[in-house]
DNA sequence: GCGCCTTACTTGTGTTATGCAAGTACTTAT
DNA sequence: ATAAGTACTTGCATAACACAAGTAAGGCGC
């Protein structure tokens, strides 16, 4: 019983997320960093999707446009860059979750339900509904954990 | 405290979803269905984003191919058809609903808080939360009420 | 039946985005 | 000093897209 009023308002919300993450690449990388931990340029190269190093950087620069990321020298390694998460890049996590949780219900692909994402936290599925802001929580500590992994000393 | 696998299982869940519905037209067009009630094609060209008749069509056999859609005559006027979601389809509102919490947090314009989606369930942000079930199935019976009003007796 | 409008596309052409291979500049390791 | 690592940039071929026009089938008035 919900009146459908016909005027347009400037841009739509859907409209405005997709014009920033609505494209392949830039919910990939998105991914890369949420639940492989990554956050090097190299790094996102070696992903099985095979992005090309162009594409990457241009979606790097306006992922950092738009404040999903934050890119920092390596202080342990000059000639590196950590790409980062900002908050506004954390608070898509919920997006990318309830699309895993689709892909997963409809892809009949055998071996994947087996093994989720790589890196993702353990039992991911079951605690979308039984303890979703928990595994948020888990996958964002997860995050800020794995930068001491490279520095070796 | 989560092991990372380094093995590749053969999709990862985020790019088979990626690969169904991660372009800007077809959510645009689940969008559309989804909040604003529309099942014709001059329906889904008249969208204040422009999409391109050739474009349209492409995506609509694509999402109709995926089973996210499926198209059947509208008995009333031959010439027509209606586009509706399937339930893998409707299993994609969370996903939107995600993106719109995002965007309304994000997106600074003014305007945008007061009319979130014209035709969208109201309170929709509050009930993110508070009822997010109710929620989604109030969307669905408003998409289900809809075709009623086209018959006209 | 015969135009004429509506509806849902298809086709052609120019422009933009992407994919791929190679090259550049700076830093680090030997 | 030289080589290797890292993060890009550049040039070119290909694919996707936007735009305008055209086609085909159904509905409607007469």
């Amino acid at each position: 019983m919900t009146k459908r009023k016909e005027l347009n308002s400037g841009k739509c919300p859907v409209t405005y997320a997709l014009d920033i993450f609505g494209d392949k690449w830039s919910l990939i990388i998105l991914r890369d960093i949420i639940f492989k931990g990554k956050k090097y340029y190299g790094e996102f190269l070696s992903s099985p999707e095979k992005i090309s190093t162009n594409i990457l950087a241009s979606r790097l620069l306006k992922l950092e446009a738009e404040g999903l990321l934050s890119k920092i020298q390596d202080t342990h390694n000059l000639s590196k860059y950590i790409y980062q998460l900002t908050h506004k890049g954390e608070d898509l996590i919920p997006v990318l979750l309830d699309m895993i949780e689709w892909s997963v219900k409809y892809d009949n692909q055998p071996d994947i339900n087996s093994n989720i994402i790589n890196g993702a936290p353990d039992n991911l599925l079951t605690r979308l509904h039984t303890d979703r802001e928990g595994l948020i929580h888990e996958i964002l500590s997860n995050m800020s954990e794995h930068p001491s992994q490279d520095l070796k000393h």
